[in-house]
DNA sequence: CTGTATTTTCAATATTTACTGAAAATAAAA
DNA sequence: TTTTATTTTCAGTAAATATTGAAAATACAG
């Protein structure tokens, strides 16, 4: 039988794994995955043991995963260092990276596609036809992307699993 | 005014900085984007040549486009080179992404954390309950997640625009 | 079969990305 | 203020990932 440690770093590795596989830093999730399954809000020092991390890593992860929104820093009064946590709602969290994805990187990629499509307004030929139509249809499909994405990211609490119900 | 080439040179650069957002190799996005917009089928060369790119690297990206069902390899009758091709339909592309991300993350994520929740059930203390109700909620919201991509990936090409409207 | 075109592989290399650790900055206590 | 704890920064380094290019393998034509 295995300690709760082993588990859990079994349990971390892995949401390391699926992060990177989403393009997200892997130290990130795993940090991420440590919170999320701990009781308690966790200090640099605490999460930098843990993980067997330096404290440069860990902070720089513990920041970016508060500028996503989602750990945030706990106050504990009398407490001098800072202690964090994560969401433990799937949901919410669900909600949190539909919200930041949209904002990072949906919403610029219609920028730019609407840039590609202006300046290839008046090209003319087959090639250039293609070309308009395709990014037309993926204006389209971001757009629609980019409500669903809205919607999430400003869903309450309850409401979303009703919501993704629907699809299933 | 730019030339088509130019354009399609910027949204490839576009399509490429988004599919590293989400964990994609950026020469295999690339690769897609070019195909996408492209009228006719590339062989490796021209595909090498557009993007400035070595062989090897064309090859093996698009055989990995391949492998996830995103590019085809087209049959030109009389023509010693393969040539390749990418479906211009998003919708399809999303169901194509949505059933190899099920297979390939969700499914062995969900085996992952069966076999965590598996080896710590009869820990004890607040911990490894705080651990077993966290895991037990991911695994529920993973396979609600697994659910919808399933469907997704059997959808057929007309559905799945109106399937997603029922979320706006 | 022989020669040529094409694809595939992969060791070497380059590039990108992540991480460390120590110094500087900041904040709180004495 | 001075001292001590804590956070933040960042140059240097390490690790991971992507890319090249040439050789080997394969497929095809004559």
């Amino acid at each position: 039988m295995d300690s709760l440690a082993e588990v859990q770093n079994k349990f971390i590795g892995h949401w390391g794994t699926l992060g990177s596989a989403w393009g997200v830093n892997k130290t990130m999730t795993q940090i991420h995955a440590l919170l999320m399954t701990s009781p308690e809000a966790l200090t640099t020092d605490q999460i930098m043991t843990r993980l067997s991390i330096s404290r440069g890593n860990a902070h720089s992860n513990v920041k970016e995963l508060v500028s996503w929104g989602i750990a945030k820093q706990v106050i504990i009064t009398g407490e001098r260092k800072d202690y964090y946590t994560a969401e433990k709602d799937s949901w919410k969290l669900l909600c949190t990276i539909a919200r930041e994805r949209k904002r990072r990187e949906i919403e610029p990629a219609l920028d730019a596609l609407a840039e590609c499509l202006q300046e290839s307004k008046d090209l003319l030929g087959e090639d250039s036809e293609t070309f308009r139509k395709q990014l037309t249809e993926l204006s389209e499909f971001l757009e629609m992307a980019e409500r669903i994405f809205g919607r999430l990211g400003r869903s309450e609490k309850g409401k979303v699993l009703k919501w993704m119900m629907k699809l299933v």
